[in-house]
DNA sequence: ATGGTTGTTGGACAA
């Protein structure tokens, strides 16, 4: 089975991207984050001729998440923070595995007046706490997304440049052990614990793509029992070349 | 240090 995560940056700019990647790729099932619209706007009969169900969470403008499957879609929550207005979360179960897509805060600006930051570990700590409580469930699941977090030095080109960003410093790395260290296994870094090639963004900025400035804020954790069935990770770095590409590229994994 | 780009929108704001 072959899962795949995106963030697409809009589902309207990058519909001709996003169907050509499906068509040569063939994944079973496909997240996909900041869709930047509506669900009423998704192109679902698209996805529906390909052979896949199609689950929305949709926001005017910003954020957005949706799952693609070729098998039925249950929905199980589609918010963490309760009431919160932004579409950042997706859990659901596919072939009796919970899964879960996440389009976790970027929390930039990170400054004192400023919610961008709290709001971005507020969201976090709710995560993480739901997460522990599937684990006291014993529930297995993977969760996958856009989780703006580099979880170290290796996951970036240049590690002074992203000094004191909210992607990179000691509030967020502290939640990304507490999902490591609860027993969470990130799936890249086990089949490729040292690359370091490894990106899965690169800025539209500077030059960023061209030459190879990227950081891997794209990732999938398992629980143990999925864990065990992983088969192969990949970054399909091919879709961020092409015309109008999003910024980010797909991450692969297949149990 | 700043700005560089893309997307939603039709001027900022987000990333």
């Amino acid at each position: 089975m072959k899962i795949a995560s995106w963030n697409i940056n809009s589902i309207k700019a990058r519909l001709p991207n996003v169907l050509k990647w499906i068509d040569g790729a063939q994944p079973d099932i496909l997240f996909m984050q900041e869709l930047k619209g509506i669900a009423e706007n998704f192109p679902v009969s698209e996805f529906e001729e390909r052979g896949y169900s199609v689950q929305i969470k949709g926001q005017k403008t910003y954020n957005g998440v949706a799952i693609a499957s070729k098998t039925p879609i249950t929905l199980i929550s589609d918010e963490i923070l309760e009431g919160d207005e932004q579409a950042r979360y997706l859990e659901v179960e596919i072939d009796g595995i919970r899964m879960i897509n996440v389009y976790c805060p970027n929390g930039n600006p990170v400054q004192v007046d400023s919610e961008k930051y709290p709001y971005k570990l507020r969201w976090m700590r709710e995560l993480v706490d739901h997460l522990r409580e599937l684990k006291v469930q014993e529930i297995p699941f993977l969760i996958g997304g856009d989780f703006n977090i580099i979880p170290r030095d290796v996951d970036c080109h240049d590690p002074k440049v992203w000094e004191g960003d909210a992607l990179f410093r000691q509030e967020s790395w502290d939640l990304w052990r507490e999902l490591t260290n609860m027993g969470l296994y990130d799936a890249y870094r086990m089949m490729h614990p040292n690359e370091d090639n490894c990106y899965t963004f690169w800025d539209y900025q500077a030059g960023a793509w061209p030459q190879n400035k990227g950081i891997r804020i794209d990732h999938f954790l398992l629980t143990p029992e999925i864990a065990d069935q992983l088969m192969d990770v990949q970054v399909d770095r091919e879709p961020r070349g092409w015309e109008k590409a999003s910024d980010h590229t797909p991450i692969i994994i297949e149990l």
